[in-house]
DNA sequence: GTGAAAGCGCTAACAA
DNA sequence: TTGTTAGCGCTTTCAC
């Protein structure tokens, strides 16, 4: 049995006695503020190094008045959009010289609440909250009300900000450059299905799906249309259901890669050959959309933009030198061609 | 533009203040200790309302001796192994009232030492660390003798413990079950894919493959061996390289899911098709190889268990209930059967 | 049942 | 160039 269950980590004034300096001077040589004589440096630095001493990060916060870390916020790591998110935040965070700390919320609303009364001004200065469908936007607000840096990411609304500040990409050109794709295929029977509800997240996809249908006059029926949840087996189940019904569509436009990958199992198991007999395209260009096959065509969004642009504004508001009504916008998406998509039979025939 | 900057957070002073009593006083109602009047408490808990007031976790944390985190180190986020077993780390976490702050090594030693200089004992009372090739053993090592608890999970090897506290399974076994199901259905001719170098990481997986080949009397020849990184193009590439020199291969056991898919996709680019012209087994079970097509026959391993054991692990070691030298054994690998796998077309047909 | 004093490890502000 | 004082927001100890 291990004997000592607690070491005492060596503290800033053991090493000023070691060295036979004040505590400030130890300070100062680690942070390389004010000035100190050259051999007394030597001598801090050494006695650093032979006691092996590290900087309480908790304590240096507390007395800094700042959090230790900043808050990441989302709804489930293992939606494989989430983990390329995260890391672009992570590397950026760091490059501010911040730890970031990671909330599921993992389809729990109190799970995030009481993720946010705890660390938000806290143990996090601020709080970078990935945009998911549910999100508690009374909450962040209150948040906001309190004077604790809240941006919201990935936000879908470049012109209808969240009266939070926010990172925004063109979420309703991301859906229109993939459904005139379609359609400049020869595509005439489209159908959709969406990750959300007719007025959630993925609203701005559906209009500008519906924007290209009213363009190029093709004729849109109710009946071709899906509204389900934002995963892989909800996509395979609304295609199923999709394709029974409408056996002749060509084409199925989804608002997102995770379903849009279960919509080509589906197709697969109802013995469609894509994209022979059915075209798939949708939007995001997550990893696993090249690693399907076919590939998934798709519109890529700027994700890891979206997070380290997230990261600047949560540090530029803590700066003042960014409000609560700035809006930053991203690059646009750009259409990625891969195997999911081609003309349909009846014209490549 | 917005004026406020800066708006100080409510203390326990001024919630103290508020309710007309001791700081303490406030303490002890929001934490449930000490004794405190019914009418007392009422007091206190509407001024703690009325003021909106939260705990500093900071604070808190310096006081009590103890950090406000949980640090969990892994080489990058973006492996979908890494999700599932973080969404597990992060819900256990938060069963002990711990928030967690996750490194991303991203292959980068120098970010995992920095993480670790900076965090450990500090910020984090303790490190989990998920294994991976090239994990800096002597640093934790330190890291140990310096008084701060370090577990690592995913451990290989049970019967080599790292001088460190770790949460292991059955990797030999599982490859065992992997390759057992090969011969099993009449394969003969068998390649191996393996997603380090022959000591690596994956050498416990590589000795369960020659056993099973040595126990079956099944020839085993070098040029059937591929050793590369664990990752989904080197699986991949590996194939290619593995299936034009060895065409009449039946099966490969790949020693991961994540090459192993990379491999389903090199069979079917060069023509083969799985399982009828080549079988494809591997090791994990990670949430795509289930939406793989054909599915990924593979052998799951307990990738929850091992982060919830590793969280606990820590937490016990914190509290002296557990040594440098305990090894915590995880439920036994079980094989998955889907549609990668069948008997050999000489066979079958 | 409640409160005053002390101090966690560190840094800002100022003094010497 | 270096040291001293004060105190970040909280909890522990111990007196009342």
């Amino acid at each position: 049995m291990n004997s000592k269950h607690f070491t005492p980590a060596v503290t800033i004034r053991e090493v000023a006695e070691d060295a036979g300096v004040s505590v400030m001077t130890v300070s100062n040589v680690l942070r390389g503020r004010g000035r100190v004589g050259e051999e007394t440096r030597r001598r801090v630095l050494e006695a650093v190094a032979r006691q092996g001493y590290r900087p309480n990060l908790t304590a240096r916060a507390l007395v800094e008045r700042k959090a230790p870390t900043l808050a990441l916020m989302l709804s489930c790591i293992t939606n494989p959009f989430y983990p390329e998110f995260t890391l672009a935040a992570n590397l950026s965070a760091l490059k501010y010289e911040r730890h970031l700390l990671v909330c599921n919320t993992d389809h729990e609303p109190d799970r995030g609440t009481s993720f946010l009364q705890q660390v938000a001004g806290s143990l996090s200065d601020g709080v970078l909250v990935a945009n998911y469908g549910g999100l508690p936007i009374e909450e962040l607000r209150a948040l906001q009300q309190r004077g604790i840096p809240v941006v919201i990411s990935v936000w879908e609304l470049p012109d209808e900000p969240p009266g939070i500040p926010c990172v925004t990409f063109d979420s309703k050109g991301a859906a229109k450059l993939a459904v005139r794709h379609l359609v400049e295929l020869g595509h005439r029977r489209i159908g959709a299905i969406i990750g959300s509800r007719k007025n959630g997240i993925h609203s701005a996809r559906y209009a500008g799906y519906q924007e290209v249908m009213r363009e190029t006059k093709i004729r849109r029926l109710a009946s071709d249309e899906r509204f389900t949840e934002d995963s892989f087996d909800d996509g395979y189940r609304a295609a199923t259901d999709l394709l029974s019904s409408r056996p002749d569509l060509t084409a199925i436009f989804v608002s997102n890669d995770l379903p849009a990958l279960g919509v080509l199992n589906a197709a697969s198991d109802l013995g469609y050959s894509v994209p022979h007999d059915l075209s798939v395209v949708s939007i995001t260009d997550i990893v696993p959309a090249r690693q399907s096959r076919p590939g998934l065509t798709t519109v890529a969004i700027p994700t890891a933009e979206l997070a380290e642009k997230g990261i600047g504004l949560l540090i530029d508001l803590m700066n003042g030198r960014a409000t609560e009504t700035t809006v930053i916008h991203t690059s646009a998406p750009k259409l990625v061609i891969r195997g999911s998509t081609a003309a349909p039979a009846s014209i490549s025939n």
